[in-house]
DNA sequence: CCTGAGCGC
């Protein structure tokens, strides 16, 4: 798996030899399997999860796709994730779905960053620089 | 009701 250096190194660009939070530096650091999961962004208002795994469940096997809604008012924020069970689907639904037209938007397809780690450390702060267009 | 950057508890 080479994309563990890429995004590995993506990832270390945003800290330092030193952590605020010792749970927040084991957030860094480990974070190598990210590898089949996308992040979908610029999707149409009306588009849910449904549409979003009819979208990619044909470039692989999605294991989960979901679109994020807002908490507070439960409306779409225009963006999703889908997780597929290998990394090949996953690339392969990419470059096939970015920057493509869904349900009469264009959208973005990126690796995601794996929330892991539920619990309550919230760090937050970090962005996957995928591509500069 | 309008909206359009952005990463799921």
């Amino acid at each position: 798996m080479a994309f563990c250096n890429k995004i590995g190194s993506l990832l270390r660009h945003g800290i330092s030899q030193n952590a605020p939070s010792p749970m927040g530096s084991m957030l860094n650091y480990v974070r190598c399997m990210s590898s089949s999961k996308l992040f979908v962004g610029g999707l149409s208002w009306g588009t849910d999860d449904q549409s979003l795994r009819d979208a990619f469940s044909g470039f692989g096997d999605v294991v989960e796709a979901r679109v994020i809604v807002d908490r507070n008012t439960g409306k779409s924020r225009g963006f999703g994730f889908v997780g597929f069970s290998s990394e090949d689907s996953a690339s392969s639904a990419l470059s096939a779905m970015d920057g493509q037209d869904l349900q009469g938007r264009n959208i973005r397809v990126s690796y995601a960053t794996e929330r892991s780690f539920g619990g309550g450390g919230n760090d937050g702060g970090y962005r996957n620089g995928p591509r500069e267009y």
